[in-house]
DNA sequence: ATGCAGTCCTGTAAGC
DNA sequence: TGCTTACAGGACTGCA
């Protein structure tokens, strides 16, 4: 489940394998992603060199030489990389480009097909495109607008962190380890936090982001980075997933619970409902 | 406008 | 053992 840590792994992964590299051909699966691949853009591709990888939310945005930008969102188990040219051919691979001196391949695998590749024809559509729903990254949320985001809402708090467009990024691993990070409940609603708790999960938010950044994302089933390594942020995992198992701060048993549609895991003691 | 449920998709795992 | 069913969830649609 790629969120911003793993795709910010990905992008680091990618941009020295990729930047100044030149695409020599496309080569387009049989069944369609979440977003279909406009026969058009292959053509259109070849001769083209990467000038730029960066990320924005869950998002992947490669700049190229022509001023086009190649868009790429995850889902859920999508994969990146840059492999060896000769090396097998996985399965549920469904684009490749063949980078110009024959030695490697830009590769999109995506067995559950929920993510998307899409070719934009410049910045400014970009801009529009994920400007429209995104809100700020993670680090540094102001504070204002975030208040009044989640003071003014009665959605539940795991709605909220889960909402692209509140803050850009944040699924649902960690948005359960803010949640536990910030001690609230997944339950509470934005309308009943204090301006004191609003700003304990801004940080909580920021600081997790940032701690799973630095140990290269989650790996809980498929994730790999940009490169095919495995992330290790899931040995540092406090809420999601540990169902059953004890609290780190108190020892009492996590528990989960269905909110806003999600497994929501979170501590019943440290984390109380309101 | 707002918030929620349903939809897509398939590998994995639990249940009978 | 082999089949069926439930579950995982990011973005999006449609409905109340």
């Amino acid at each position: 489940m790629p969120e911003l840590p793993e795709v910010e792994t990905v992008v680091r992964d990618l941009r020295p394998l990729l930047v100044g590299r030149t695409i020599a051909g496309v080569e387009v699966g049989e069944r369609k992603l979440r977003r279909p691949w406009n026969a058009t853009w292959g053509p259109t591709l070849v001769g083209r060199t990467f000038t730029l990888a960066r990320r924005r939310g869950k998002w992947i945005v490669l700049e190229l030489d022509d001023d086009r930008r190649m868009v790429v969102h995850l889902g859920m188990t999508g994969q990146f990389t840059v492999a060896d040219a000769m090396s097998e051919r996985p399965d549920h691979l469904h684009l490749c480009f063949a980078l110009q001196g024959g030695d490697a391949e830009l590769r999109y695998r995506d067995s559950r097909r929920f993510g998307s590749i899409e070719l934009f024809p410049d910045e400014a559509t970009v801009v529009d495109y994920l400007g429209a729903k995104l809100g700020p990254e993670p680090f540094d949320i102001p504070t204002k607008p975030f208040a009044a985001a989640l003071q003014g809402s009665s959605r539940n708090l795991k709605a909220l962190l889960l909402d692209q467009s509140v803050v850009a990024g944040v699924g649902n691993i960690y948005a359960d380890e803010a949640l536990f990070a910030a001690k609230l409940h997944p339950t509470t609603r934005g309308c009943d936090l204090t301006s004191r708790q609003v700003n304990k999960l801004r940080e909580a938010i920021s600081t997790v982001i940032l701690k799973a950044v630095a140990s290269r994302g989650s790996t809980i089933r498929d994730y790999v980075g940009g490169s095919g390594l495995r992330g290790e942020y899931q040995h540092e995992l406090t809420a999601y997933g540990r169902t059953g198992e004890a609290c780190v701060r108190c020892g009492a048993v996590i528990t989960v619970l269905r909110v806003a549609g999600r497994s929501s895991h979170f501590c019943p003691v440290c984390q109380k409902a309101q």
